[in-house]
DNA sequence: TATGGAGGTAAGGATCCACC
DNA sequence: GGTGGATCCTTACCTCCATA
């Protein structure tokens, strides 16, 4: 997930988003978490007051909630909101009820933490929150490190790589939901059958009944995101098309599942191109998969066939580059594959960005009516 | 040191819903 | 339909901190 990353220490206040703490605590009556003006709009989101939905002060968000301790993710909607009196956004809707959370919520102190990974370039969508409360064991020492970064301060951005470096510093049971945050790149790179994601799972995972929910997680996100990858090339094709840059084009894998390139487009000449889209949530360097299908059809030297990496994907917006005539680089790798012992065929290869040679960076945002 | 902005807390009003 | 409790939302106020 290529995620706008928060920690917060948690207050009296904040805790009453928790039934448990809400009757226990007695602090006050407001069932939200603080979001620190600062952090949210000035770090995170700078763009939010001036979105329609910045404005409308309502954000609807889909939340997974993990830790404390280890447990598995819960899912809830709630909304993020502000009042046109309000001086802070505010983690609304309603609190996390027993009925859905049992006690596991229960350990939370104020002093606690909570980290969140927000979705969403502009505006929040989706929010991932890993609670760590110094009570339960297995976060105690992961409490400790967030304490001496937070210091003094309440709230403060971080981003991946430094909560990364936090996390393995904590040095947690293999089992412990934080790992996500560090190993979400090499979860989504297994989903997609990566090997390098696979090995890296393996020297710091242990297969426990959370690495497979996580993956089966990873690899539905996968496929989501690889179909609306597809989806807003479409829209930007139609685009193109309109605006006389191609003649026409074909979305073929909507129809064909199991078609070896994604769509067909006429460009302007009238020449048949084939492409093949490569889509992540993540940022371009994330290790993109091409099946030997894929392969053995980019070789074919009589038809173009490009390889379109959308990346930064959200709703309705995404980054693309493309890497244009794929074929000699297919070529290249079918006859090192050619050398293999016979009865031996790989499924595919996964490939660093890097080697190919991509062009400019383009950016796509339809309009509302192009969106679906 | 004064001031203003932001964070945290709590009081009270509005609304919903179960029960009679 | 009336009543009362639970829940949710709004707002006021206190405290803290950065800045001039």
């Amino acid at each position: 997930m290529a995620g706008k990353i928060a920690l917060k220490q948690l207050t009296r206040s904040d805790l009453t988003f928790f039934q448990h703490q809400h009757e226990v605590l007695q602090a006050g009556h407001q069932k939200s978490i603080n979001l620190n003006q600062d952090v949210f709009v000035g770090a995170l989101f700078p763009a939010l007051p001036d979105t329609p939905e910045g404005r409308s002060g309502y954000l609807g968000m889909d939340l997974v909630l993990l830790g404390p301790g280890i447990h598995t993710a819960l899912r809830l909607q709630r909304k993020i909101v502000k009042r046109s009196t309000y001086k802070n956004w505010r983690l609304n809707g309603e609190l996390v009820p027993k009925a859905a959370a049992g006690a596991r919520f229960d350990p939370l102190q104020p002093g606690d933490f909570v980290v969140f990974d927000f979705s969403g370039n502009v505006f929040p969508t989706a929010a991932r929150l890993l609670f760590v409360a110094a009570a339960v064991p297995e976060d105690a020492t992961l409490h400790g490190i967030l304490a001496e970064r937070l210091g003094s301060r309440k709230m403060i951005p971080l981003d991946s790589s430094e909560l990364g470096s936090l996390i393995d510093a904590a040095a947690l049971p293999d089992s412990h939901p934080a790992l996500e945050f560090t190993l979400g790149e090499a979860i989504e790179d297994a989903a997609l059958g990566g090997v390098a994601g696979v090995e890296r799972l393996f020297r710091r995972r242990s297969g426990t009944t959370m690495d497979q929910e996580a993956l089966q997680r990873a690899r539905l996100r996968a496929e989501a995101v690889g179909r609306e990858g597809e989806a807003l090339i479409d829209g930007w094709l139609a685009l193109q098309a309109r605006q006389g840059v191609i003649r026409s084009h074909r979305w073929v894998s909507d129809l064909n599942a199991v078609a070896p390139y994604d769509f067909s487009v006429e460009d302007a000449a009238g020449n048949t191109i084939r492409l093949d889209v490569k889509s992540t949530a993540g940022p371009f360097e994330r290790t993109l998969h091409i099946s030997m299908a894929e392969l053995q059809e980019m070789a074919d030297a009589g038809r173009r066939y490009d390889l379109y990496r959308v990346y930064a994907l959200e709703a309705g917006t995404a980054r693309l580059r493309i890497a244009e005539d794929m074929a000699g680089f297919a070529d290249s790798l079918l006859h090192t594959f050619s050398e293999l012992p016979e009865g031996v065929t790989p499924d595919g290869v996964s490939i660093s960005p890097a080697v190919l040679l991509f062009g400019p960076e383009i950016e796509i945002r339809l309009p509302e009516d192009e969106e679906d």
